[in-house]
DNA sequence: ATGACCATGTAATCCGTTACATGATTCG
DNA sequence: CGAATCATGTAACGGATTACATGGTCAT
């Protein structure tokens, strides 16, 4: 049940649960996301179980906004969650199983265009990633010293998810160069 | 919905739900898994829709087995998955979010704590894949050419588990040296 | 006025886990 | 006799997605 500790970590500053969504989409598409359907209940939810209280807030347009905040039972359910051993999600990943059954199609090409786009898709989160990393640096002229504490664990998350996207990014385009050679027997050299 | 379709790849021989679960334990476990009481109901759905083909058979010891066998519709419903783009699950990294959010609590103990934990548990997980890849290269004395398809692709899919892993062992690694360095202020002499 | 964005929520459905229920055979 | 393994399922629950429902403001 690792949602409600996301968004108590996500409770630095009150928020509402339009807001949450939003840094969802915006910071933290790379390692979790959630709806408003899924938020709006789980706010709740803490809510009645003393781990936040709401405020009503007035909004610039539209309805009034419902703010909440972390109580100090939230606050410190949030730390056992973290003092936690690290929280490992079930492996589902399709797109190993599609690649380990293209197999039986023993087919060069549909191969070859899997892979391909496998890349493709590597690359560009890789991209998203790097992106994200430079802007923070740049923010302190490239001083990871400078960072502070809830900077250098956002840097240090970041650099793991660099280093794994660039090796599938690697191993993706060395599978290609495989593929090519087994089935049109062209050999790089090198 | 993508269980459906890994039941029709593994179900290259014909084979019982019970079985099923066998092979997601010992060869799928990296990539894929389900329990049986997620199994059956879609063995059952899958013959409904055309899918498959359930032949009664003798089991040595307990009850009847129930066998299935992919049809032709089956079989082209795989090729049409297998066809498609790579399909990509949603990122829910639990422990990324930790680490993240350990950047509050701002204790060095702590984040060493993790970080090690992490460490551990990745270079555990790239065992494994290793040993997978070192028992499938055995078996070919080394000769990757030697590989029938399926193999082939296999090799493949272990090749980025591999590498994905290893990225994540060397940057645990790396982390680890920066919270040192960050909390305890021991430069490390290189 | 039409659509984009603010802001809240509920309901139906799907996917997955855990627990329950049953019963035969084999090994120690 | 009890535990493990073979073998089949159903039921209850929880988590996540999609669809539905409502209504205000602001810019074109």
């Amino acid at each position: 049940m690792s949602l409600e500790h996301v968004l108590l970590g996500m409770l630095r500053e009150p928020a509402s649960g339009y807001d949450l969504r939003k840094s969802f989409e915006e910071e933290s598409r790379h390692f979790w996301s959630a709806e408003l359907s899924q938020i709006y209940p789980a706010l709740k939810r803490m809510m009645e179980r003393g781990w936040l209280v709401c405020d009503a807030a007035p909004s610039e347009r539209g309805p009034k906004r419902r703010v909440y905040e972390r109580t100090h039972e939230g606050t410190s359910a949030l730390e056992s969650w973290l003092r936690q051993e690290p929280v490992e999600g079930r492996d589902r990943i399709a797109y190993i199983a599609q690649l380990i059954f293209l197999g039986e199609l023993d087919d060069g090409v549909a191969t070859t265009r899997f892979v391909e786009s496998l890349h493709r898709h590597f690359k560009s989160k890789l991209t998203l990633l790097e992106s994200a990393l430079d802007e923070m640096l740049t923010s302190v002229d490239g001083n990871i010293d400078a960072l502070d504490a809830t900077g250098f664990h956002e840097y240090l998350s970041l650099q793991m998810g660099i280093a794994a996207y660039s090796a599938r990014v690697d191993s993706s385009a060395e599978s290609l160069a495989l593929v090519a050679e087994r089935y049109t027997g062209v050999v790089k050299n090198d």
